[in-house]
DNA sequence: TTTTTAATTAGGAATAATTCCTAATTAAAT
DNA sequence: ATTTAATTAGGAATTATTCCTAATTAAAAA
């Protein structure tokens, strides 16, 4: 499947859980739900921010951080949190390990089998698993051969 | 072991790499030095200055910050960052996966084999692993029982 | 089509843990 | 005892994100 035909596909699932749900389909959402699932390079809210303005000139802050948050409720999204760099939006929810770059930050999934079992951790931890976090911290390919 | 003796050796491993290193030990950095040991419940920057004060009074909240940043590039602990919640320190360097509750913020160590090998990764995709993060979010077993 | 209204938006102020800055202090080598 | 580079204390600065409020609007209802 083409990444241009894959990002219509995720757009649509998108609108449609909104629609299904009672969400307003303003135009500020239409601009972030279309850049999220073109944008598989988890981009922050500020790039968000940056790419909306081309096609909603007024769009705010605000409504950025408030939109993500509305779909990271609604688990149509993923959130990457960090302390010391800008948080990051990734439309691919399912539990898989992130390739984090530390000289550019670019971050890349990395698919593999899952690592730990909820069951498995539930069993022998009494601890009730929600979600996960994996994460590597690295140097990219890109990066990598810059510097040589 | 007894808990205290492993604090002890802890401790003491960490005095000593300092000592070769040639850093000076001065009485604020013995003391987060023992509390960091001692506490395995991954403490706070804020809780390690709360208690470092109760030896040494006039501690101050940058010698807490400085010392810690130091012990991480040292790698003599691990740091865990949060965007919304306080970033937390252990003395347990190795990857392994925490469990973090949700509701009481308690954060605990759960051993298990390794989940994704550095050479793997390094051969499938191209990238220079360094470090890793494993996280499972959820409710740990005090949380549970309190809420049935 | 017009009206209604609860949801959404824009803009700016507030937040708060951590980092930064600087002068004073001190551990430890000489 | 002297020296000095490392360390400390205290407070200001940082800054992405959250919070607050009045104005706007998507979409349902009339």
């Amino acid at each position: 499947m083409k990444a241009s035909d894959k990002a219509k596909s995720v757009e649509e699932r998108m609108l449609n859980r909104l629609r299904e749900k009672g969400y307003k389909l303003t135009p500020q959402r239409r601009e972030i739900i279309r850049i999220l699932a073109q944008d598989t390079a988890h981009p922050r809210a500020a790039e968000i921010l940056q790419n909306a303005r081309k096609h909603a000139p007024s769009i705010s802050t605000s409504t950025v951080y408030y939109t993500l948050a509305m779909l990271k409720k609604e688990e149509l999204i993923r959130e990457i949190e960090f302390y010391d760099m800008d948080n990051r939006y990734d439309t691919n929810v399912s539990n898989h390990l992130n390739l984090i770059c530390e000289r550019c930050g670019r971050i890349e999934d990395y698919a593999d089998e899952l690592p730990f079992s909820s069951k498995n951790i539930e069993q022998r931890s009494d601890f009730q698993p929600f979600r996960f976090r994996f994460e590597c911290y690295g140097i990219c390919r890109k990066c990598r051969s810059r510097r040589k």
